[in-house]
DNA sequence: GCGCTGACTGTCA
DNA sequence: ATGACAGCCAGCG
């Protein structure tokens, strides 16, 4: 289980998924960061594909993963019901968007 | 320990 | 501007 439970313990550093479920974690209400974004925070610019990943097993309610979108503006997939469900929370989270399925980053 | 898959991204045609 | 291809990172079997 990725849920990164490791970061609990300060016997290691802190892991990329750890770093990324931190960063989710600050994205504050009505504002959408981008999987590359994410993945720059973290540490690893090129590691879009495993912050999508993290996300997919390691969803969490202290993670709003939802918050989370694509570069191009898509919001991508959702583990709880599909981008629609996704993108349906971030208009009632305040997100501006440009289009019916594209967010303004 | 190796290989495949995936909630992505960026570039070429 | 739209469609297709390849690349990269981390997790899992």
């Amino acid at each position: 289980m990725i849920d990164c439970s490791a970061m609990k313990q300060n016997k290691r550093v802190p892991t990329f998924c750890e770093k990324v479920l931190q960063v989710v974690r600050m994205i504050p209400k009505g504002k959408v960061m981008t999987y590359a974004a994410v993945a720059r925070m973290a540490g690893s610019p090129h590691a879009s594909r495993a912050v999508g990943t993290i996300m997919r097993k390691n969803y969490d309610a202290t993670v709003p993963c939802h918050r989370v979108v694509c570069s191009n503006g898509s919001v991508g997939e959702y583990n709880r019901g599909g981008g629609e469900v996704k993108l349906d929370i971030l208009k009632k989270e305040g997100v501006i968007f440009r289009d019916r399925l594209h967010v303004v980053v």
